[in-house]
RNA sequence: GCCCACAUAGCUCAGUCGGUAGAGCACUUCCUUGGUAAGGAAGAGGUCAUCGGUUCGAUUCCGAUUGUGGGCUCCA
């Protein structure tokens, strides 16, 4: 006799067990129709879960988030009942829920085409109007792997294998096609409409590179196709905001192909650029950084102290001069050690903070390549402090506070945390390894943040925090980390002569904010769509004349306003004002300064902003004045406020 | 590095079932001096990524290389 306990507190009572699909019915038709799943005492279940118990029960249906990713998780299932249908020899792998869709990793012979792509999806539809109950069954482990054997699915019998051996596993079938899966599912193929396969990949066999490549297709899946239209429409919004293609229609950079991964900063760009420098400048000044400038080749004796030579040797470029090899340096660790090991040092010259625009070359791998984030040549907003064991914890709370100010003052407001601990190569005894570790996750519980652990990714002299942003298609890239490292220090002989007289060994905290300026730009014009702020803007008001009678003046006042560090530039093409309006606004200048004859004649200028406010006319000493002061604030455009988020 | 796809004018892209190419924008010149998102006309511009093969003939078909894109692995 369960009781069952609805979300709104009802209860209702049944003579028998009863499965959650009866529930949905018996509250209404309506409920019944979109239930997918269930809730029951907060464990998700299938439809046909029989509640023979009192329970609290919820019916999920696709408002429900847990329901959607239901959804998902049933077409990844779909997507791999229609392969198997289409391409028998085709072995199944994994086909897990991610952000908005899913994917399935197939073994094939062969990666598949766009073309097996659109009958796939066709194929899919086809089995949707079938409208498959999907069935869950219970099997013992070792009978699972016998019946997958059967089936010739290897890979499956595997992932099987590597349960412990008492336990139940679960399968899902849906006419002719059955799969190892935890569940839930949607209770019948029908359930499933609004989805989409949206393209191939290839992904290796339990994510090792040393394992064979599999066939991986993505696709999406949504409650409805209005949604399913939306998220399209999305990303296709959001491709317009790729660094790449804004690069090149703002003329801020480009690449070619004698220089894989590098960048050739154009004058926009590098405009760019040097405000960053600028303002990490002053941060730098302001909390105790003393900036240094080291060489770009080191031989190859300093890199096998480091230990760079055996664990890092091929991500660097090698050079040769005289018989003697070079690194060019991938790191500037080593190097800033150099520095501190000049003279002398005592507990108290400790906290010492090294910093330098680091010019950085790694070989990476040509497939990693991506745009400006993911470059072989780039310059680290790099830094180095020394201190002791006592200091960490205060330096790396100090650090996370500025860099939240850097994050803030850029417009970034998402950041993801994440601690990143030792690699199975690495430096070091598992003492210090702990000891670092620990100070991190110290940091960041002191700090309040929400952190995720990501085991085995430090690097191999130290663990570290990353700190994550997202491009405009919701990729992240590691900006910011910040390092504890006692290996360092002790491979390359750093000291400093303790308030006891004795010598020590200091703690190096390697740490970065921006990362590197190359992908920190590339996520800052994919977050603003190149709309910059006038801080970072490279051209911050264009002076247009509307007839050549303007020409004087018009130059007259772009001097003046250049004089005063504003980065001015004027158009002064015989074409119309409309042309010219539109040419600006679309390289989103973020202030039009228009001359006719009216303000020649008043000595003002016309403001008009890049989203088409009309400010009015000013002097051109009010406008400079208002400028200067947005600029000094780092705040977007007077009339712009976070509208860069937007749209 | 691995899987798949792609590479045509400065940019965005058509095109050639194998007979060496076309549009729009940009560029140059001329006309136009026009008040807030494209004024008009003419002109110039391409070894169709590179190298090789097949062919009477290759930008087109095949192969390799390089680069790019989407993933995987790796990473800031």
């Amino acid at each position: 006799m369960p009781v069952i306990t609805l979300p709104d507190g009802s209860q209702r009572q049944y003579p028998r067990p009863i499965t959650v699909a009866q529930i949905a019915a018996d509250i209404g038709p309506g409920l019944a129709r979109a239930a997918l799943a269930g809730r029951v005492n907060d464990r998700l279940v299938d439809a046909s879960f029989s509640v023979a118990d009192d329970a609290r029960v919820s019916i999920v249906t696709d408002r429900d988030p847990a329901g959607v990713e239901i959804l998902r998780h049933s077409t990844a299932h779909l997507l791999a009942h229609a392969v198997k249908e289409l391409y028998p020899e085709a072995q199944v792998t994994i086909g897990p829920v991610i952000e908005d869709g899913f994917y399935y990793d197939f073994a094939y012979k062969r990666g598949f085409t766009e073309e097996d792509l659109r009958k796939i999806e066709e194929r899919m539809a086809e089995i949707v109007k079938r409208n498959h109950p999907v069935e869950r069954t219970v099997m013992d482990r070792d009978a699972a792997v016998e019946f997958f054997r059967r089936l010739g699915e290897e890979y499956k019998a595997k992932i099987i294998e590597a349960i412990p051996t008492n336990e139940d596993i679960s399968l899902y079938r849906q006419g002719d096609f059955i799969d190892l899966c935890r569940g839930p599912h949607v209770p019948s193929t029908g359930k499933l409409r609004a989805f989409k396969l949206t393209k191939t990949a290839g992904a290796y066999w339990r994510g090792d590179s040393k394992n064979e490549m599999l066939a991986r297709i993505y696709g999406t899946a949504w409650a409805s196709d209005e949604q399913l239209k939306a998220y399209l429409h999305r990303i296709e919004e959001a491709e317009k905001r790729d660094h790449r293609k804004i690069g090149r229609q703002l003329d801020l950079f480009h690449m070619q192909e004698e220089a894989p991964g590098m960048v050739f900063w154009h004058e926009h760009g590098w405009r760019i650029y040097q405000a960053i420098e600028q303002y990490m400048r002053e941060l730098w000044r302001d909390h105790g950084y003393r900036e240094i400038r080291t060489p770009q080749l080191v031989d190859r004796s300093l890199w096998e102290k480091s230990g760079h030579w055996e664990l890092f040797h091929s991500d660097m470029f090698i050079t040769e001069s005289e018989k003697r090899l070079y690194a060019v340096k991938p790191m500037n660790c080593p190097c800033h050690v150099q520095v501190y090991n000049q003279g002398l040092k005592s507990y108290r010259d400790l906290p010492l903070r090294l910093a330098e625009f680091g010019v950085c070359h790694r070989n990476e791998q040509s497939g990693s390549l991506h745009g400006i984030m993911r470059v072989r040549g780039f310059v680290q907003d790099d830094a180095h402090i020394f201190c002791t064991e006592d200091q960490m914890l205060a330096e790396i709370s100090a650090f996370i506070d500025l860099l939240h100010r850097v994050y803030r003052d850029f417009g970034f407001r998402e950041i993801t945390y994440r601690l990143a601990t030792r690699p199975p190569k690495r430096l070091g005894t598992d003492e210090m390894w702990d000891k670092a570790e620990r100070v991190l996750e110290q940091a960041l519980n002191s700090k309040g943040l929400v952190w995720q652990l990501v085991p085995g990714e430090g690097s191999f002299y130290a663990p570290k925090i990353e700190f994550h942003l997202k491009d405009s298609l919701g990729r992240f890239w590691q900006c910011g980390t910040i390092q504890v490292d006692s290996n360092m220090p002790q491979l390359l002989g750093a000291t400093y002569i303790a308030e006891d007289g004795s010598k020590k060994t200091p703690v190096m905290l390697h740490r970065a904010i921006l990362g590197t300026l190359e992908r920190f730009i590339g996520i800052l014009i994919e977050e603003y769509a190149g709309a910059f702020p006038p801080w970072l803007a490279p051209v911050q008001a264009v002076v247009l004349t509307i007839t050549d009678q303007q020409i004087d003046y018009a130059q007259r006042i772009t001097e003046t306003l250049r004089r005063q560090g504003l980065r001015v530039e004027a158009d002064l093409r015989n074409e119309k004002i409309g042309f010219k309006i539109r040419e600006h606004t679309l390289r989103r200048v973020p202030y039009l300064l228009v001359i006719g004859k009216r303000e020649a004649l008043d000595g003002t200028l016309a403001v008009r902003t890049r989203k088409g406010e009309d400010l009015g006319a000013m002097t051109p000493a009010v406008f400079s004045e208002r400028l200067t002061r947005e600029i000094a604030s780092r705040g977007v455009n007077f009339l712009e406020e976070q509208q860069h988020r937007v749209g």
